[in-house]
DNA sequence: CACATCGGATAGTGCCGCTAACCAACGCGT
DNA sequence: ACGCGTTGGTTAGCGGCACTATCCGATGTG
């Protein structure tokens, strides 16, 4: 197909496909001649999932640039292909002032994860983006005055290991041998806006039980 | 304490300060004459909260604005105030095309909830921007080749109901007289990315534990 | 062979979250 | 009483980001 059916059948004009391709999230398509390029449904879909991470995962096109170079990467195993993407993946921006709060946060977290028992993560430590991201938070929340402690954390932290063995169980059943590593990085960005959506769906849920009124 | 103070024990510089003044997401301090403003321990609570939504939370300010006004408006009960501001928080843009995708979504989102019983949700149904956003993103998940269907999501939402209980849990143990609403925003706002970061690391602990490598 | 269409390149737009610069009023030390 | 540094408010501008409008020469098409 042109790029102008492209556009038609995604939905994206065909000045921001144009736009992709210039970033590099769009593989570009085989050049016919100098005014004609083809491209396959493997763009459509791909276009499908650029447009996925950037307006319901919100992810900033530098970002998804980099997170899709680690999908296309071939050198690099289905593990380690969505561990780099998901590595890749964007965090809260550390303000990384090394105050109190911090040290407190990093204690708690540190606590927690020896609680739950998370001792992968918790060798890797300040290596993880994700772990430094918790630690930002953590601190962020204990600045606004909450006196916050791991024993509260660790609950929360044992649904979301379920959560998490079911996201692989869904990753290992469902992958097709097509296109395994887009999945994994569609699942994982677009995973999280469901259980967020799931989340605060249930807090009116509950809310409406317990007070009545939503 | 004036308005250099403010600005030295938040870490936010006094233009930005003066911004969100102008923006009415901080009340004015109490004037004191013509040049001079006296600010409480009240609002350098506050900045800090707006710093939170706007840094950790990723509002918009305009958002934030509308969210700390349904907090501040005491013609609301408690209950009504942290609804009527959770109801404000951002979602995910709805581009709004009732496509295929779309009507499958919904069935299937309706499904889910009868399924789990959470009828307080279900009569609500489209009102909730919540309910509206939840069915943009399964549509699109549908629209990239996921054969999505209600039962896949039952667990989840029946985790997610567990997390959302502890939440209200915590809520009323923690609640200070003074500061009701604000906590409630506050942890509404800031336990997403907690649990966000949660979900990951347990993602990387769980890959790391069936196949040895993150 | 006229003409619409194609894809690529370039420069511009609109929004958003600040931020630098300015200003008159004030308060404090001498 | 006076000079001068500081205060809080106002205005205009900046930088980044995600597009988007326009132009262009090459090309396929009736």
């Amino acid at each position: 197909m042109r790029l102008a059916e492209l556009s038609e059948r995604s939905g994206v004009s065909t000045a921001t496909i144009k736009y992709y391709l210039r970033e590099g999230l769009l593989p570009p398509g085989r050049q016919v001649n100098a005014t004609t390029a083809e491209y396959e449904e493997e763009h459509l879909r791909r276009l499908r999932l650029v447009r996925a991470l950037i307006q319901v995962g919100r992810i900033p096109v530098a970002t998804a640039k980099e997170v899709l170079g680690h999908v296309d990467d071939e050198s690099l195993g289905r593990t380690m292909r969505l561990g780099a993407a998901l590595w890749a993946l964007p965090q809260p921006p550390e303000p990384a002032e090394d105050d109190a709060a911090v040290t407190a946060a990093r204690r708690e977290v540190d606590r927690l994860l020896a609680e739950v028992r998370w001792d992968s993560v918790r060798e890797l430590g300040d290596l993880s983006p994700v772990h430094r991201s918790l630690v930002t938070t953590v601190a962020t929340l204990i600045r606004l005055g909450y006196d916050w402690n791991a024993e509260e954390l660790v609950p929360y932290a044992r649904l979301m290991r379920e959560v998490a063995a079911r996201d692989l169980d869904f990753l290992e059943t469902h992958e097709s041998d097509a296109e395994k590593a887009e999945m994994a990085v569609a699942a994982a960005v677009l995973f999280e806006p469901v259980l967020r959506a799931l989340h605060r769906l249930a807090q009116e849920e509950e809310s409406a039980r317990r007070y009545g009124i939503v």
